[in-house]
DNA sequence: CATGAATGAGCATTCATTCAT
DNA sequence: CATGAATGAATGCTCATTCAT
């Protein structure tokens, strides 16, 4: 399953060699998520920008057009990497609901190793004009659409149930879980560590807090109550 | 349970009547709030916001030391509204699960109407000064201690079962999927409107969507239910 | 005659008293003409202007939105000028010949005068935005038709002869000629002085020079009348 | 008569072949007129320059030394151009007044045609360095000096009457008068034609307006009045 | 208390020119 | 000769904050 690059906006660079274009917006970008994450995004100068990317300013202006390029270009990345090492896990798929426990701990593993970068995303990304906002968002809904096919397959396979209308917004939970890992982690960090987190988070998705094994009180509750 | 003015940052003011101070705090906020949620907090200007408020820059200094105290009024101001509404219902308990389910949709037809506003705090609170942002943290914290309450009440009734080192997690995972509903609307809302949010957040928090017996019974309950 | 205020761009300002604003504005013209003038528009810096006008960077914002309003500011502060001083000469009126022989002197006296200022209209009224250009255009055409005026009184009293399709053209002619003095002075200068500039030129305009009779009259008329 | 090479300043160049050299800096001129005229001197970047070139930019900074130099090339191409076209009509000499006439019409359909490159000169000329602007200033006496010469052969076979000492400024004025062509279209063209406008220049300067055939009513006026 | 003019450090961006390849 | 990436000084403009009135 190909990472589609028509995803991705293209910015314009004077320069015309595409592989040292690649370079140097590698080094901007790995400048830029270290200043973006220390100092957020508005605190930080291109000045800063550059002088981290090893070059002039000058020379960062022929591989971007705007500071905003620069936050656009620092997204894509991220999201990039999220999603490589995402899809990169789940060639190893067995039945729907085993896929997901395992994509669910690895999809944690990975937002605890890029807290910060998903953080950048959450909180910067505001800043990026309306058409590369459009753009990041359009991959923040693919990368959510990784885990909607996951659960959609254990629905196939009967290891899952779920009321289908209840699949995207499931996938959007996944999601958000992990992203909450990164910002509430002032205070998720007070009460458990990674490992717990992706224990609970998972009974908690996976219905397996109930008490009993059968998972019958649950529904004698529900039946109960209403 | 009352509102703990304790929790509250003092922002000095060079003017001497209490009153004033809070009339014209309360300008400011109101004016802020529209301006950082239409443009953010950095592409406001100080002098928008005395504009706004119906006073000169002057004056607005006389009442704030700094624009991130504006910031962190707004911020304050948000959460003791949200926390206010949020008590406001909760008064009507019964048992612990019904308290809760009428809690969350309490919580979301709040958060629903307070969109704007979560997604401010979320997206700007990070330009405050650490200890301003230590005391809007601790408020999120209290204010996600609402539903740990509920939660623990539940448990103690015996109308929820859970794990009780779930319990904060989960409280967190209500806040969070409120707070969801704010900062992903523009995906959610192509999916599901408020009241079809709730009723399945509520089956999947509730663990009436995920069987793993007959799986029946969830899907009855949703279509009955609500 | 009044000069209708009518014709000149209102340039936006954050300062609230208008007197003060014309105060600081003057300051702001008077220092940017010399600049202009010395160095051009373009090589001119609004730091330059502003310590030149004896304020800071930030003051002079507060008076002026961009640097092309400084550069509009100075061209109509040049027309309203030269336009006062050319009506100031004009009460005196006689026939329509003398007027216009009075006029013309009256101008070429001023342009000599504003020389410096003509130029800087002339060389860089194209780095106006178009808005503005507009206005400038305007108002030279406004000067223009104070000449129109002499000749058409001219033609009705009698006293000139001239096809009434050439009145526009000829008035044209007659300002173009005194700007010519200034943004040709390095040739000129050389053949002529300013008297026998004004000399030489009424006497061209005023048919006098060139006649097919005898000719006579004109070298008499120049030698003793000027 | 030779256009003599001489008065054009010498340009260095790394590049030996000189035929080389001039089919480049042809490429250039041909690029640098467009912008000039499309978006001023200062407007326009090197990097355009040699784009419209069809250069690079190092090759552009073979063929000059800076982007002065362009300007003066082009000012240099113009006035070549002008004067080339100018003398080029100027073989068919019948006698002195007729060859004035035909001169003014030739020179004010030059100026129509080159309208643009007029303009260019004249507002972008400043921005020489002086020595470059002492040799345009010198070629443009010497486009004057074309009516001079005719303008003297006319006094010299009786067919133009004319103040000797005015003849200098006569030509200067021919010549202004067809700038005046490109510099006011703005308002002359809503008034005159190309033909209307020689017609009447030409009249005016012929002094053929005055109603009677005699031109005898200017010269009674004249007397009377001084 | 209120006003609003003044300050000036700070910032994003441009562009003529150079020079290694 | 040609290329085009790199340089960095320079520039127009902003805006939080102060303080005299």
């Amino acid at each position: 399953m190909p990472v589609r690059p028509s995803t991705s906006k293209p910015i314009p660079t004077a320069v015309k060699d595409p592989q040292l274009v690649e370079v140097r917006r590698q080094q901007i970008v790995d400048a830029a998520v270290d200043l973006f994450i220390k100092k957020g995004f508005h605190r930080t100068t291109t000045r800063e920008i550059a002088r981290e990317s090893g070059m002039s300013i000058g020379a960062l202006y022929e591989y971007v057009e705007s500071k905003e390029d620069v936050l656009y270009l620092v997204c894509e990345n991220i999201h990039n990497t999220l999603e490589a090492r995402l899809r990169d896990t789940l060639k190893e798929a067995q039945n729907g609901r085993e896929t997901l426990r395992l994509a669910i701990r690895q999809y944690l593993y990975v937002m605890d190793d890029m807290q910060d970068d998903v953080l950048l995303i959450y909180q910067e990304s505001k800043s990026l004009p309306p058409e590369s906002l459009r753009y990041v968002l359009r991959k923040e809904e693919q990368i959510t659409g990784i885990f909607e096919d996951i659960l959609r397959r254990g629905l196939e396979d009967g290891s899952l149930q779920l009321d289908p209308r209840a699949v995207t917004l499931m996938a959007h939970n996944i999601i958000v879980l992990g992203q909450m890992w990164a910002f509430r982690r002032w205070v998720l960090r007070r009460h458990y560590d990674l490992e717990d987190y992706i224990r609970v988070q998972t009974s908690l998705l996976l219905n397996e807090l109930m008490d009993s094994g059968t998972g019958g009180e649950a529904r004698g509750e529900t039946d109960d109550g209403n």
